[in-house]
DNA sequence: ACATTAAGTGAACAACTGTACACAAGACTT
DNA sequence: AAGTCTTGTGTACAGTTGTTCACTTAATGT
């Protein structure tokens, strides 16, 4: 009945990850959706969510790859536009705000995930930030900014940065967006931990 | 029927406390735990439940009160235990592994809290975390460590500081307890961290 | 000593949940 | 052109959920 199959492959799929999104955008807890609300948000039948998924968490698994993308779209543009080196932290950190407020369900749901209900999704998204570190250890280490550390101690002063700006979620994410005036605090606030961290940095003696 | 009302008063309210906690601690997320569960877990019929809570989230918030008397035992034992400056990080990320392991229940619901769903229950917490470095920051300046930041820089660091050690949290309540080699590998961490963050402060200017 | 309250119980119910099954029809392969 | 695969649909069902109600009994206040 109704008009079936003529949409365009993986259309379903898509509107169920964004459907878990919208309602975790929307306050509730990922681990606590379940498979029909999702489905009713997307304006679909229960039984398709089958078609696409084992089962919420397997839904969830595949948000965290969707999660690398976008992490990955935001390393790239802070690669193309922090260019002086004095300005590093804080053009950074802009640019981390601004996608923090663009994707909105898309970082609760990873600050959601990192103490989340499934084994699995929490092991991703620290993944994801592993590698977001080693990353911007790369960078570091090419800018020839603290030339002096070693590697073990450049990676651990750039996992402290990670886990600091992850932590500035929780900050942004409990914030009305719409709010600029807190918004601008939360930006002040974590430029000046991420100076204080790259102060230290500077001083670090690898032994 | 069966031995009613011989308990002491306030036993169910406890055991429907721990029992959540329990589901906690299971790998169960707080934000996905229905009232049947808990009084199940409990051993208690469904309808007690509301002899004491309105709702699960209240329960939560109730957590949250909790969990303030636990981080004060902590910060007490560390008052009384770090005794010389120079082993004062050690010691201190020493004690917050110990009592995180001893504890295991309650600070895994508060990590999930964090961002949880409950938006009372997230502030809730993270009061209790702003309440924590306020006190660290007081201790700081008792001991005239740091005496050349000015008070916003030391709360500054002081947050710093708490945010680092939480997220060790999401670190230490992902390893199994008995895997003793990788506790110490994060107890290494978390206090090489607190270090470079010192070391960042030491040589901070507070303009 | 008696009335009131606090804290427990069991039965009931409508609403919702996850999942299985059989079916339809466009898309792809040969 | 025919057959298979993929994706979407509707129906069905047993199990679970939150919550209400009427009840019992120990504790408490006067």
């Amino acid at each position: 009945m109704a008009d079936v199959q003529r949409r365009r492959p993986g259309e379903t799929r898509e509107k169920l990850m964004t459907a878990a999104l919208t309602l975790v955008g929307k306050g509730r807890h990922f681990a606590s959706i379940g498979i029909r609300e999702v489905t009713r948000q997307a304006g679909v039948v229960p039984t398709s969510f089958y078609r696409h998924f084992r089962s919420v968490d397997d839904l969830g698994l595949q948000l965290v790859d969707e999660l690398g993308l976008v992490l990955r779209r935001m390393m790239r543009e802070a690669r193309e536009n922090v260019l002086q080196a004095d300005k590093l932290i804080e053009e950074s950190v802009g640019i981390f705000v601004a996608h923090a407020l663009a994707n909105r369900n898309f970082f609760m749901f990873m600050a959601q995930g990192l103490a989340g209900e499934s084994r699995a999704v929490q092991e991703g998204i620290r993944s994801e930030m592993r590698f977001f570190a080693s990353e911007l250890a790369n960078d570091l280490r090419r800018l020839k900014l603290l030339p002096h550390l070693s590697d073990s101690d450049l990676d651990m002063t750039c996992e402290l940065v990670v886990r600091t700006v992850a932590f500035s979620l929780t900050d942004i994410l409990s914030i009305s967006p719409e709010d600029d005036y807190q918004i601008e605090l939360v930006r002040k606030r974590t430029t000046r931990f991420l100076q204080l961290i790259l102060i230290g940095a500077g001083h670090w003696e690898s032994s």
